[in-house]
DNA sequence: AATTAGCACTCATCAATATAGAGTGCTAAC
DNA sequence: GTTAGCACTCTATATTGATGAGTGCTAATT
C-alpha cells in the first residue's frame, strides 16, 4: 500500500468520525468507524490509525475509554483537505430568491430575510451585515433644509441605496442654495467613491480658489458630517435559538450565558465578520480562529455579497463547532449567490 | 385589630416573600419570613396567613413541605396593591441622559443606545420601539426622480424622524414634474397626520374634478406606496443573555429554547409591545398575561416615550416573572423620562 | 509488515438506596 | 388570636454497585 493510499484512508477515517460526531454529538468508537467504512478493517485497525490522527492532534478523547471526538485543527482539516464541496440545485436557488425577495426595492429588506430564511434553513445562527453607502460610488447628491440651521442631505448611491443624514450647519441656507450646491457636487462628485469624495474635496480647496470656493467648503462641511456617521451600519442576526438549543450548550448553561452575550456585542461582531468577507468566496472560522469573546465553542461562515463585481456586504452561518460544515457550506454560497443575484437585477433594471 | 390592620399584615406579608422569593429564586418559608418581618409574630402564625394567602390565589406551594412561592396573581396583586412606588434621582436622570446622548441627531441611535443602557441598568432584556413616522404630522415631503422610472419619496416628520422609500411608477416624471408635485403636496398637506394622508388625497379625488386632479392621482399613487411600508419599524432588544442566565431559565435549558425563540419574533413582540404603550405610564404584564408564544414565564414593562405630548414609541424590560418589579419600573419611567426629555430638546432646538 | 482476535482494564452513566434537613399542618396550650 | 411542639412529607444530596462502551496491549494470523 502506497504512502498517498496511507494518507487517503485517515482522511476517509477522520472524514467518518466527524462526520458521525456531527449527528450523534458523543464520542465515536473504533466500532461504529469500523461499520461504517467500505473497505472492511476491523476495530482494532481503526483503533491503530486513529491513535496516529490524535497524535497529529486531529482527535482527542475526553477521557480514558471514551471515544474520539474531533479537534479544531481536525475540523480545520476536514474543511480544508478532506470534506468535498456540494452546491445548491438550480432550482434550490430559484426557490431561496423567491423566500427572501422583499415586497419593495430594498437592501435592508432583503437582508434581513436573508439571515431569517438562513437560520431557519441551517437550523443555526444566520447573519447578514448591511452594506455601508461609503463603499459605494456616488450616483446623486441632495441637499433640503429643513428648519433654519439644519440640512437634510441624501446620498445616493443606487436605487437601493439610499443614506439620509441631518447636518446641523453654522449658517443658514435658503431652498435655492441647497439646490444649487446640490447641483454642483452631483456635476462635480457623480462617479466618485464615497471614501473619495472628502479626499477630493480637500484637494480642491487647496488647489483652486476659483469661484467654487465657498460652494466646496460648504459641501466638505456637511458632507464630513454626513459621512461620519453610518446608522445603517447593521448586523442582521437571528436564530440564535437555534445554537443554544444544541447540546454543547443546552447542556452547560454557562456556556450558553456566555454565547449570547457574545452574540449581544453587534458592534463587535461585525467588524470581525467583515474582515472576513473576501471576494475569494465562502471562508470558514473555527473555534479559537473565531477570536470573539463567548464565542471560543463556536464556527462560522461568511460569503460575500455583491451588486455586479462590486463587493457591497456579507452573510453567513454561526453556530457550534460540531456543525456540518458542508451543508453549512454550501447554503451560505447559495444565499449570498441569490442576494447577489437579486441585487445585481436591481441595480441593472 | 380592624379588618384593615389585618388586611396590612397580609399585604405586607405578600410582600416580604414576594421580595424574599426575588432575591434567593427559591420557595420562602415562614421562618425566613417571621425573622423579617418587623411586628414579631411566630412561624406559626405566619404559616397560618400563608394558608389564607395560599387560598386566595396568591402564594402556591411547588410540593408539600416546601416554602411559598408567589403565583402570577400574587405578583399582580403586589404589583398593584402592595410595593410602593420608586423613582429615580434627578443625579441618576442626568446620568443616563449623558449616557444614551448619541453623537447625532438620530432617533434610532437615541433607542438604541437606550436598550442597551437599560439592560445594564436592569441586567434583563430591555427593548425600545421606534416611533414610526406614520404617527406623526407631515412637516415636508419632498419628491426626487432616480433613474426613469424610480421615484425617492422623503417623508419629513421633523428634524430627527426621516423616511424614505423608493417608488416605482408607471409614467416617467422629470425633475421639475417632480419639484412642482413636491410643492403642491407641501402646500396642501402640511401639518395632516400621516396616517390620515392617504384618506384625505383620496376624498379629494372623488369630490372636486378640479385642475389639480392628475397631480392629486400621482401623489396617491406614490405616497400610498411609500406609506405602506416602513423599514424602519423596529424593534431594539438587548440583554437577552440576562435573562437566560436566571435559574429559572439556565435550569432549564427547554424553557430558555423557547425563550430565545419567543424573542426572535421580532414583528410579534412588537406589535404585542406596541399594544401596551399608554399615556398613563408604565405598565406591567405578567407570566400568562404576557400572551406571547414562548414568553409565558416572563414579566414585562413598558413605558412610552414622547415628543412634547405626542407619544411616538416607548421602551421597557423583559425578564422572569421573579423580577424586582419595583426597581425595573423606577428604572424605565426614569429611562423613558429622559428618551422624551432629549426628544422633546431636540425638537424645539 | 500489516491486520486482527482476544482480553484485561478504565471510566462514565444510571439506577437503587440511604440520609439529612427544610418546611409543613395540626393539636393543644397559652 | 397566638404559639410551642411534634409527627410527617418530600426534596436534595451523597453513596454504592452494576453495566457497558471503548480502549490499549499482546499474541496470533495473513
Amino acid at each position: 500500500m502506497s504512502v498517498t493510499d496511507f494518507e487517503q484512508r485517515r482522511k476517509e477515517i477522520l472524514g467518518l468520525i466527524i462526520e458521525a460526531y456531527v449527528l450523534s454529538a458523543s464520542p465515536v468508537g473504533s466500532e461504529l468507524v469500523s461499520k461504517k467504512l467500505r473497505s472492511s478493517l476491523s476495530s482494532a485497525t481503526i483503533r491503530n490509525i486513529m491513535v496516529e490522527l490524535e497524535k497529529s492532534g486531529y482527535l482527542e478523547q475526553p477521557h480514558t475509554s471514551a471515544g474520539r471526538v474531533p479537534t479544531d485543527r481536525g475540523y480545520r482539516f476536514y474543511v480544508d483537505a478532506v470534506m468535498d464541496t456540494a452546491h445548491l440545485s438550480p432550482d434550490e436557488l430559484r426557490q431561496i430568491e423567491v423566500l427572501i425577495q422583499p415586497p419593495e426595492l430594498d437592501v435592508e429588506q432583503l437582508l434581513q430575510r436573508a439571515s431569517g430564511v438562513l437560520a431557519g434553513l441551517t437550523e443555526q445562527a444566520a447573519f447578514a451585515v448591511s452594506p455601508t453607502v461609503k463603499q459605494r460610488t456616488v450616483k446623486q447628491i441632495e441637499l433640503m433644509p429643513l428648519g433654519v440651521r439644519k440640512i437634510l442631505c441624501v446620498l445616493v448611491a443606487n436605487e437601493e441605496m439610499i443614506a439620509s443624514h441631518v447636518v446641523e450647519i453654522e449658517e443658514p441656507m435658503s431652498r435655492d442654495e441647497a439646490a444649487a450646491l446640490g447641483r454642483f457636487l452631483n456635476t462635480e462628485l457623480a462617479g466618485l467613491a464615497f471614501s473619495e469624495l472628502l479626499n477630493s474635496l480637500e484637494r480642491r480647496m487647496l488647489a483652486e480658489s476659483d469661484s467654487f470656493y465657498h460652494l466646496v467648503k460648504r459641501s466638505l462641511g456637511i458632507l464630513q458630517h454626513a459621512l461620519s456617521s453610518e446608522p445603517n451600519d447593521r448586523l442582521y442576526l437571528e436564530g440564535a435559538s437555534y445554537v443554544v438549543a444544541q447540546p454543547e450548550f443546552s447542556r452547560h448553561p454557562r456556556k450558553a450565558h456566555e454565547l449570547l452575550k457574545g452574540l449581544d456585542n453587534e458592534q463587535t461582531l461585525l467588524e470581525r465578520i467583515r474582515q472576513d468577507i473576501a471576494p475569494e468566496g465562502v471562508q470558514v472560522r473555527i473555534g479559537r480562529e473565531v477570536q470573539l469573546p463567548g464565542l471560543e465553542e463556536c464556527s462560522y461562515l461568511t460569503a460575500p455579497c455583491a451588486i455586479g463585481e462590486e463587493i457591497v456586504g456579507g452573510l453567513g452561518v454561526l453556530g457550534p463547532k460540531r456543525m456540518s460544515y458542508r451543508r453549512m457550506r454550501a447554503l451560505v454560497e447559495g444565499m449570498a449567490r441569490c442576494v447577489t443575484n437579486l441585487l445585481t437585477q436591481w441595480d441593472t433594471r
